[in-house]
DNA sequence: TTTGAATGGTAAGCTTTTCTTATCATATTA
DNA sequence: TAATATGATAAGAAAAGCTTACCATTCAAA
């Protein structure tokens, strides 16, 4: 029903028009002359007429000719347009990452790597958004963002991570409080005092030090909140060093070594799903600030 | 530097999404599965990345090849809409012709033939404007119009004239005139009465009849100035028999016999230019009207 | 007019591209 | 576990595209 132009012979009859002539046009493409005027003729009989006046010496265009040449000229560059948008893409020259991080990577971690990142690579968009392990998992497994920057969950088969970073857990608490000049803590001391869980917590699941998180009672999810509890001296908590947050001049983070505990924040990405070019750049870049 | 892309591999990349499958889309596009995998396999270097996840058996995107589909689609959409434009102007059901008649003409004889024209081609736009024969000359040799339908001005072998019919000149006079009664006219005996002249009184040259001519003083180029003179009995003229208007009751035109003059009205084109298909199909038409 | 240098078109053969057949490796399904 | 999908690979055939060599025509200057 329709004929397939191919786009090189529409090349071919737009030098002729530029060019003036046969022979020029084929002088700029690198080709011959008789390959001009059969690409052309090909055309020609394609579309069931000529484009250009035949018998007299000089290339002119038909009344159909001219008619076809503008959109000659738009399909051709929009042929072009795709073909170097695709390739700023390939060179990491454009495109987007959307990313997912715990808040505490999110906010402690990501404005310098990805100021960095930035500077790097100019044409491409950064989102990052921050949810709690949990939610980061979810979001890169329905491909809600393509990386995620958490620790790790749930091992899942469809999920593959690499580490970055260790945390070490810690227990956070006020300045006067009496762990607080200590500089190593065993889970046996912080047993007297009243416990403040929060999303963390369930990092010292699995270690001898689990046992306090039965005797605690409250549990706070949200940061502020926390940190205000802490600062009015209610109890003490336990945090990743990254999540401990050091505008609050009161508060004291000592680290536990008692049993040592980590929280290991890696990438994570769909396995056997590739990355786009702009993922990819971040992934090589991360891992590049990150890991050496 | 940019990647030449075909649009054939761009359709099998399109069909291998839409039918789900390598061997689904060969099958579609009746070409071997083999075929299918080379082309997009070459597409995806010239790309520098690929377009399809490898390893696992499903075709499924990557992220690159997610934001390639959408402009695939589209460029082999622009492709086969300019492709659909061209034929149906190569076949005649599109496009338009710009024509110029002779007033005599355009008011006359084109009404019925552009309906009829119209009826036919529906899909074909025309526009009509008239001027007197030089100017309708002037109109084609300049490309103003494609077409001009005229007397023979000055014959030019950059214009073309195909003659369409002939239009015999005569006497117009009020129907109380002398001549009036007469069928039948010798250019002598017009002598005695008043002769006013008009944009067709030079079809008079160099027949013996020009000889009125130069006793005439009274020059009218407009119809409906001409056609009030002669309603006030001023004068005769004479006129083509095209030219003649018929809706004035008390005119009347009386055939010129001696000499017998007419003028060969015809279709002017500009020689060695094609013509667009629309006018092809209009110069065809109007042939098979008023030459057969 | 003649000659020379343009113009574009044609023919034969080579090169590159594109396709097919046959075969393979792997993964999913009965 | 066999059967039947999936897509990839290799070798050779077919088609498309290109080049060289040559021709016909036009136009301009000698």
């Amino acid at each position: 029903m329709l004929p397939e132009l191919k786009l090189t012979p529409l090349r071919y009859v737009l030098a002729i028009i530029d060019e003036g002539g046969f022979h020029a046009a084929a002088k700029q493409l690198h080709r011959s002359q008789p390959a001009i005027s059969m690409a052309v003729r090909d055309l020609e009989e394609r579309l069931g007429q000529p484009l250009f006046e035949k018998g007299n010496g000089k290339a002119m265009l038909t009344p159909f000719g001219h008619w076809c040449e503008p959109r000659f000229r738009e399909l051709v560059a929009h042929h072009d347009r795709v073909c170097s948008d695709a390739l700023a893409i390939t060179r990491q020259q454009r495109g987007r990452v959307d990313i997912a991080a715990v808040p505490s990577v999110a906010s402690r971690l990501m404005p310098t790597l990805l100021a960095g990142f930035l500077a790097s690579y100019p044409g491409i968009g950064i989102s990052l958004q921050d949810g709690h392990s949990e939610r980061v998992n979810e979001m890169v497994l329905k491909g809600e963002v393509e990386l995620g920057i958490t620790s790790l969950w749930m091992p899942d088969d469809t999920l593959s991570f690499t580490e970055l970073l260790h945390d070490d857990i810690g227990v956070v608490c006020r300045d006067d409080h009496p762990l607080a000049q200590q500089t190593a803590l065993h889970w046996h001391t912080l047993k007297p005092y009243p416990l403040i869980c929060n999303g963390t917590s369930r990092l010292l699941e699995g270690s001898p030090a689990a046992e306090l998180l039965t005797h605690s009672t409250l549990y706070i999810s949200n940061m502020i909140s926390l940190t205000a509890m802490l600062e009015a001296g209610v109890g003490i908590t336990t945090l990743p060093r990254l999540a401990f947050p050091e505008e609050y001049e009161r508060l004291r983070f000592v680290p536990l070594t008692s049993p040592y505990l980590e929280r290991r924040i890696g990438l994570l990405k769909r396995a056997e799903r590739s990355l786009s070019p702009a993922a990819e750049a971040m992934c090589a870049y991360l891992l590049r600030q990150l890991n050496h």
